[in-house]
RNA sequence: GCCCUCGUAGCUCAGUGGAGAGAGCAGCUGCCUUCUAAGCAGUCGGUCGCAGGUUCGAAUCCUGCCGAGGGCGCCA
């Protein structure tokens, strides 16, 4: 056990006991022990005595007091110190052999000390990009492709059955649209109003032989352009396990079926010829078309048929969808639809990721295939290569609209924070190879009681902060939560390796414990490179 | 007009109920005859958009305002 957990359970145990004294209900549960920002107020702090004061009706300075005096003789020596400061917080100090134990017992069984299961096995379908296959990728769609990536490996790591799935939007007006442009093209004329222009178009046009038939060209062109789509993609490491075509659910009846469901539970109405969702009773800011006057159905339609479809025909436990600020819009009418359909819309979940602009000469430029300043996807991933990219899209929040400096981004392209990372885990692969050389034993389980350099307890506090990172990461879906701490723990591996000689060091037993140390960095390192799927180098 | 998201250092961004707000880049200054200097150390830099409120405690929660982006189609 960890000297947190340790430490939980003790304070658990003092707060429960000093309830049946004073006849109190004991609280639900004592929060986790935090770390502090500040090293002067100790490795951990509880906070309890401050949330518990009102109810118990006590000063919390007190009460913490009473809670110190009550903890202090089960606390042994692995606490040097334990303090009540300002308000009410306990700060406990940690000795430094109990850092010691629990770097050495992460080091022993990494796995089990990062192991979570929020899943229990539910099957998941986490549904992004979804790019209309209309023409290349741009940078706007990559960003969200690597986050859904991202967050499909963390659902996996959290112990989910994860299905990738691209949904195609192959039917309806823009590919007659594309049709048209590839027609327009092939025939040498000039592309239609509203029609695609980009240099993809004519290429295709070029080897079109098919009927001079605005659909039958939509359809030739939608596989080739997904091959592209596809072919980016892989340039990023991220694969698909299905790839679902609207045009097949629609073709399949299944769009007639559900809103025929609809129907039956009185959701639907008819007005001017086209046949209405009553979405503003379940929730949504106005009702919708499903069935168009011409007897065509909406996009809507197919996407609540689609969704039906996950969750109900194929049965997944939960869907989640990734997708761009720009569908806002439909959130309120598939939560509505869910609502309608009697489908517990807990189980959908919809990540919508901000817009990202492009930064030249200090201003944003938005992503627009229309106003042609959308930077194809694959320009940026040849010019970084796969693992900046990566990198670079998930170092923040898609909470937030995030503005990539391209000149930046190739210009200071050594000094991306993917090199520091990377040089971290080469230098560990280094290491490694070193030792092996010097007949120097790796052994995880050396004795540890030899180190205790702040530069060594800096990096066993921050990769003890691993396992509750990830949690949050999964939790969150929040690949960057994991981008953020590789960043902390290549920091403070780079200062341990400046200041303490591991290989080369005199002291056989700290020569041991070091590169015991610094090859738990190395797999944590690694480990969490692979969740945001950068790879860990062994050289630079 | 209504709805959603965001506003933190010169720039790009972490931090979303805990204690004097952090990192990288940019600027300035040091450190390579020992395991990779793609590194380390120091320094400069902030009314956490503004104003109220809730709380023992607010960058974080609530309300209003300002600013940016997105949405409000018988488009997809």
């Amino acid at each position: 056990m960890t000297t947190a957990a340790w430490l939980h359970e003790e304070l658990t145990a003092v707060i429960e006991d000093e309830c049946r004294l004073r006849g109190l209900d004991a609280p639900a549960a004592v929060p986790a022990l935090e770390e502090p920002r500040d090293r002067a107020h100790g490795d951990l702090a509880a906070t309890v005595a401050l949330e518990l004061a009102r109810s118990w009706g006590l000063a919390p300075r007190a009460l913490a007091e009473r809670i110190a005096e009550r903890l202090r003789p089960r606390l042994g020596d692995r606490v040097q110190r334990l303090e009540v400061a300002g308000p009410g917080f306990l700060n406990f100090f940690l000795s430094p052999l109990a850092l010691l134990q629990d770097g050495r017992g992460m080091a022993v069984d990494l796995d089990g000390a990062l192991a979570v299961d929020v899943g229990r096995g539910a099957r998941v379908l986490v549904e992004f990009v979804s790019a209309n296959p209309t023409g290349p990728l741009h940078i706007g769609n990559g960003w969200l492709s690597i986050y859904g990536d991202a967050v499909a490996r963390l659902l996996a790591f959290g112990g989910f059955k994860v299905t990738r799935e691209y949904y195609v939007n192959d039917t309806g007006g823009q590919i007659r649209t594309l049709g048209a442009s590839v027609l327009a093209a092939h025939r040498g004329e000039a592309i239609p109003e509203g029609g695609y222009r980009g240099a993809y178009v004519s290429d295709l046009a070029a080897s079109y032989d098919g009927p001079d038939d605005v659909e039958a060209a939509g359809r030739w062109a939608v596989p080739r352009i997904l091959a592209m789509i596809r072919g980016a993609l892989e340039e990023l490491h991220i694969h698909f396990d299905s790839w679902y075509s609207q045009a097949s659910i629609e073709e399949g009846g299944l769009v007639a079926e559900v809103v025929a469901k609809l129907g039956e539970r009185g959701a639907l109405y008819e007005a001017d010829g086209a046949v209405w969702f009553a979405a503003e009773r379940f929730g949504d800011v106005r009702d919708r078309v499903l069935r168009k006057a011409n007897g065509d159905y909406t996009y809507l339609a197919g996407d609540i048929a689609y969704h039906y479809d996950k969750l109900v025909v194929r049965g997944f436990d939960r869907a989640i969808d990734v997708f761009g600020a720009d569908h806002h819009g439909q959130v309120a009418s598939l939560f509505a639809a869910l609502r309608a359909l009697g489908i517990d819309e807990t189980r959908l979940e919809i990540r919508l990721g901000q817009m990202v602009s492009l930064l030249e000469d200090g201003a944003a430029v938005k992503f627009s295939k229309r106003a042609g300043t959308a930077v194809p996807l694959s320009w940026l991933v040849d010019k970084l290569g796969p693992d900046a990219t990566r990198l670079l899209a998930l170092s923040s929040s898609i909470d937030r609209a995030s503005q990539v400096d391209l000149a930046k981004a190739q210009a200071t392209s050594s000094e991306n924070p993917v090199y520091y990372i990377q040089y971290a885990h080469a230098r560990v692969s280094a290491l490694r190879r070193q030792a092996r050389q010097a007949g120097l034993e790796l052994d995880p389980a050396t004795d540890w009681s030899v180190l205790g350099h702040p530069r060594e307890l800096e990096l066993i506090r921050g990769l003890l902060r691993l396992p509750r990172v990830l949690a949050t990461a999964i939790d969150e879906r929040a690949p960057h939560r994991l981008v953020t701490w590789l960043l902390e723990v290549a920091g403070a591996f780079h200062g341990f390796y400046h200041d303490c000689p591991i290989v080369v060091e005199g002291d056989d037993r700290v020569r041991r414990a070091r590169l015991a140390l610094s090859d738990l960095a190395g797999r944590a390192i690694a480990r969490s490179l692979d969740l945001i799927g950068v790879r860990a180098v062994e050289e630079m």
